[in-house]
DNA sequence: GTTGCGCCTTAGAATCATTCCAATTCGTTG
DNA sequence: CAACGAATTGGAATGATTCTAAGGCGCAAC
């Protein structure tokens, strides 16, 4: 199989995301985003970076990044932070907690139920307004998949 | 009010814990660690060092990074981490979340109920095991203490 | 009470992810 | 086509942290 669909367009619309914010849809933007759509293994901009050179073998570290903060901001993707780790790239939108396996250094969606977030934001005093909350598990997976 | 006890003993058996490591109770990490207990803000190890020289002048940001981490590994501080932010310290020992301001960059300490820490940690598909949570709120907070 | 030896501290260099900068290229509009 | 701002690029700069090499200190054995 190949690595990437030639010329499909992307799942969403990422050019349509981008235009809402008077963003210009580039190929490295797209490529950017299909790399983190076709392995979602939250892959640092570095890791990024190397898959993404071998189809666009010009463009430049600084680019990726770029591309990425500019995903992030449209919320087309989530910026994912371990102990001061290099941040890592998550394209899974639906509320999720990350697992991060100490033994591989592989970092794990986890789904959790709604409600469980809505508990935890109920727990906030007053005067405590979340707009976001952040669940990370640190352990060991004995899972033999990926 | 003076900032320090001169020469009160430390609340906890600091000097005891870190025996217990086969490490030495020395002027640096006494004083590292009473400044966390102090103001317990969760302060930077540049804060820490800031706070900590005026009463150990040669103390260096070196043995401050040293101190903290050693803290650390005995189970003596917390070490805090938001969005690849400089580290910051927390002497506050039973679990807790942070709630982080965006409007103050200040770090709040938030009280949950353990069971909710079960609650989640019963979430994890089988073959995960997780040995620490972390749970982070960003947000805006209204109170108007500290 | 000296010596030996390992633990600690220290200053400064090195690391490394990320950001910044200035220069160029590209797209779109007039 | 010409103009202009947006986007990309390579390289320099940043900033928290870690590393390294050199001294100092405390404690135990002689
Ligand atoms: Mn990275
Ligand atoms: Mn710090
Ligand atoms: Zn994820
Ligand atoms: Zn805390």
């Amino acid at each position: 199989m190949s690595t990437h669909a030639q010329h499909a367009p992307h799942p969403t619309g990422l050019a349509q995301k981008l235009a809402d914010s008077g963003l210009r849809s580039t190929p490295q933007r797209e490529l950017v985003y299909d790399v983190l759509l076709t392995k979602r293994d939250h892959p640092t901009a570095d890791e990024v970076f190397a898959r993404v050179k071998p189809e666009l073998p010009g463009i430049s570290l600084a680019t990726v990044y770029n591309c990425l903060e500019t995903l992030v901001q449209c919320d087309l993707v989530r910026a994912v932070n371990f102990e001061r780790g290099p941040t890592r790239y998550c394209p899974n939108l639906c509320p999720h907690a990350h697992f991060h396996d100490e033994a591989t250094g592989q970092t794990h969606d986890i789904d959790l139920p709604p409600v469980l977030f809505a508990k935890l934001r109920a727990e906030l005093p007053a005067g405590f307004d979340a707009n976001a909350v952040e669940i990370t598990f640190r352990g060991k997976a004995k899972t033999s998949s990926n």
